[in-house]
DNA sequence: TGCGGTGGGTTTTTT
DNA sequence: ACCCACCGCA
């Protein structure tokens, strides 16, 4: 085959049985099942709608889609099933629902509607939550090994006992609210497999040949799911890295890879080795530091790559000072931004970062954090479109039933629910209008809500969900609510309602079948990654965990210090070092997501959980090839003076660091675009201001490098039309020197005022009044 | 019913 | 340091 290798050819052109592809990083294994599954169509005849290929996140479903559509052509391509399992089930379900006591109008659980449910679990039970803080992670658990509350119920451990009651109860509630959460969606088409027979034979016939991607990523269920899918005909494909399994605490078996060969007769395994991905001397790095771990097996990746530079490790001070080294780095190599990506253990480690970015002016995406869809004023709408489709919601109901205010108030919502023995709450709320149960006052409100609820259902009936959206927010005065209950982020909350608006209209406009429940579906099982646009030209900013599958040419992975990176959590428990190598995994996969360039940072003290801390370099560090490595310690480089100075400009609206707690506008995410072919892609967002002393520059850094080319210094005069990539045309209204920058105040024709440095801002001079 | 203040608990990763 | 639940008051 045509641009592969040996393996890769192998492993391409193989067809029938068991395969497992061990394929190491960056080894060009999207290739190889994109060239198998094409020439399972081309040369061996098999029907598209027989091939099912399950991935990981739904972005990477999209790009599979996408290159084999290339291969074969877009309308062949069209008819594979592509998903992740999540959406592969759901899918089965919405057909199948009924047969398992669900209307397929069944609604999706996040996290959060968890919680709200488990709380009343837990009061239904008059059990104490604060007893059971881990209930969720129980109960999931327990569904990610297909083990069903009846089972749980069987042991003679008493706290057990009492989880499982819980656990018990939390399923009954869920069916009785005709919904299910995350975990259920797979266990569900389990149930369905083992109780309709004929309905696992049609899909075990309907698919003829099953690809499985991160295969060592799956859990118990997704473990038993492919086994039943794939016993007809035992054409299954797994790829995976048991390097890379980094999901253990999600319920992740990484013996579902490791025994795989046990698991399905004559199984055929092909090595993918050979990296395509990185230099040398990432690819030493990477190898070096996975050899510690001792549950994996071996393998040899190698590269005929270049070696490229050394990787940097940098000792810096605190956290303040390691966001300026990468801000430095960044724009003294001139780096392109798309070019860079910050990879971090953990999401609170990007505000700081964050802030540097603003600060210097530099275009930034963040991934993770609060996800858009969790935002309140997006779940408080997408309530109403859940309670809508789906009378039996009680979560949704409940969280709007007062929401805007209607004088609907706690003691209300707990007398109807008494009443809700045996009934979803917005039947109960008919039955007591009828009944005339409740006082007058009160149910002349409920009432008015009740006619609300069913005059948006008649809308919801003939119209498409984004006139559907426009209804709720006109007939609840939603907008107005927001205005008076949250003046200081009423702007924001409105934007992002705006964008809601302008994801229903493009789903109306791209989704092949259109409907309510298909685009609540859509909606909860997004994840923040598939949104990631690698095209925008802006830095990128995520968890090493969300990073997986990606590649970026420049590298940065603060924060490599015990206690973080390895985080504490899988240092305590001194039973087995499962956590440990899990960390040290996900190590090898930031290491191996870089092409060319790879900066390590590490800062002596930090300030970690409202503490500063003095860490100690992480034990990972020491395990990379001391001659693969230029260290630095740049611990006294002196503190740059652009923090105090830069806060004076908080005030600022424009973008403020994501976990600020008065806004969520700069949680760069989806917040401000509102064009409907971008409006699924992550937004770009750059800063208000930039940094007003330049000698902070150099600040954390004593390099040795050379910028490749600074800017050059043009002189600019009150009076210029200047040209900025994102903010536009502009005219300079004050031009403030200092000892080496030029610091501009523009307006520019959007009305935004922006004080703007020449040495970092890409400002192009159009016209000089002079001139 | 709605508010503001306080005190206690939590702080890894996410489909 | 931040979040959230709870309490007391208007």
């Amino acid at each position: 085959m045509i641009g592969l290798n040996e393996m890769q050819a192998k492993a391409a052109s193989h067809t029938d049985g068991p395969l497992l592809i061990l394929a190491g990083a960056g080894s060009g294994k999207t290739r190889v099942l994109t060239h198998r599954i094409a020439n399972l169509i081309q040369n061996k005849n098999i029907a598209p709608y027989s091939i099912l290929a399950i991935t990981f996140t739904n972005k990477a479903a999209q790009e599979m889609r996408e290159r084999i559509g290339t291969l074969i052509g877009e309308s062949v391509a069209k008819d594979m099933w592509i998903s992740t399992f999540h959406s592969m089930c759901v899918r089965i379900l919405r057909r199948y629902a009924q047969k398992i006591g669900y209307s397929k109008s069944f609604t999706i659980y996040d996290t959060q509607d968890q919680k709200t449910l488990i709380k009343e679990t837990f009061k239904a039970l008059n059990i104490n939550d604060k007893d059971y803080p881990n209930i969720m992670g129980y109960i999931s658990n327990n569904k990610n090994q297909m083990i069903l509350p009846k089972q749980a119920l069987v042991t003679d451990n008493h706290k057990e006992k009492i989880m499982a009651n819980i656990y018990d109860k939390y399923q009954d509630k869920l069916y009785e609210n005709n919904a299910m959460d995350f975990d259920d969606l797979l266990v569900n088409v389990c149930i369905l497999f083992s109780t309709n027979p004929d309905i696992l034979v049609y899909y075990q016939h309907k698919f003829k040949y099953i690809l499985v991607d991160e295969y060592q990523d799956t859990n118990g269920v997704q473990y038993e799911l492919v086994k039943q899918l794939a016993n007809a005909h035992h054409n299954l494909c797994v790829v995976g890295d048991d390097d890379q399994s980094i999901y253990g605490w999600r319920g992740a078996d990484i013996r579902n890879i490791l025994d795989f060969e046990r698991d399905f007769e004559n199984t055929v395994v092909i090595k993918l080795e050979q990296n395509y991905r990185s230099t040398k001397n990432i690819l030493t790095a990477a190898n070096k530091v996975v050899a510690h771990n001792k549950g994996r097996k071996p393998k040899a990746l190698w590269t005929s790559n270049d070696i490229g530079d050394n990787i940097k490790v940098m000792q810096v001070k605190n956290e303040y000072r390691e966001s300026d080294a990468i801000v430095d780095i960044i724009l003294r190599n001139n780096y392109e931004y798309k070019d860079c990506a910050i990879l971090y253990r953990t999401n609170a480690q990007s505000r700081v970062i964050e802030e540097k970015m603003i600060h210097n002016d530099i275009p930034y995406r963040l991934l993770g954090g609060l996800r858009f869809y969790e935002r309140k004023e997006i779940k408080d709408l997408i309530a109403y479109l859940r309670a809508i489709s789906n009378s039996q919601d009680n979560v949704a109901i409940k969280r709007i039933i007062n929401v805007p205010k209607r004088g609907i108030g706690q003691a209300t919502i707990e007398k109807l629910d008494n009443y809700a023995v045996n009934m979803n709450l917005f039947d109960t709320i008919n039955y007591c209008r009828q009944m005339d149960i409740l006082g007058g006052a009160i149910s002349s409100k409920i009432a008015k809500f009740l006619d609300l609820i069913i005059a948006l259902r008649d809308i919801a009936k003939y119209n498409d969900v984004k006139l559907l959206l426009e209804k709720v927010l006109e007939l609840t005065q939603y907008i107005s609510y927001v205005k008076i209950t949250e003046p200081d982020d009423a702007e924001d909350r409105i934007e992002n309602i705006q964008e809601l608006i302008s994801k229903a209209a493009n789903y109306m406009n791209t989704a092949p079948e259109p409907s309510l429940d298909n685009f609540l579906e859509e909606i909860a099982l997004v994840a923040d990654i598939d949104n990631y646009d690698q095209q925008s030209n802006s830095v990128v900013l995520m968890t090493l965990h969300s990073a997986k599958g990606l590649e970026f040419p420049v590298v940065f992975m603060p924060g490599l210090e015990e206690g973080l990176f390895p985080s504490y959590m899988s240092t305590v428990d001194n039973g087995d070092n499962d956590k440990l190598e899990e960390e040290r995994r996900l190590a090898y996969v930031g290491i191996t997501r870089a092409r060319e360039h790879l900066y390590i940072l590490y800062a002596n003290e930090r300030t970690l959980y409202g503490q500063v801390r003095a860490n100690l370099r992480s034990r990972f560090l020491d395990e990379l090839p001391s001659e693969v490595i230029d260290f630095e310690d740049a611990t006294h480089s002196a503190a740059s003076s652009f923090n105090k100075k830069a806060n004076s400009f908080s005030s600022n609206s424009f973008n403020k660091p994501s976990n600020s707690k008065s806004t969520f506008s700069a949680n760069s995410f989806n917040a401000k675009s509102s064009s409907n072919k971008s409006s699924f892609s992550a937004t770009t967002k750059t800063a208000g201001f930039s940094q007003t002393n330049a000698s902070s520059f150099s600040s954390a850094i004593n390099s040795n490098n050379k910028p490749k080319s600074s800017n050059p210094p043009i002189n600019f005069s009150v009076g210029d039309t200047v040209k900025h990539k994102l903010f536009g045309l502009g005219k300079v209204t004050e031009v403030i020197i200092s000892t080496d920058d030029l610091l501009l105040t523009v307006a520019f024709e959007s009305g935004q005022l922006k004080k703007l440095s020449t040495k970092y801002a890409k400002l192009q001079k159009i016209v000089s009044p002079s001139a």
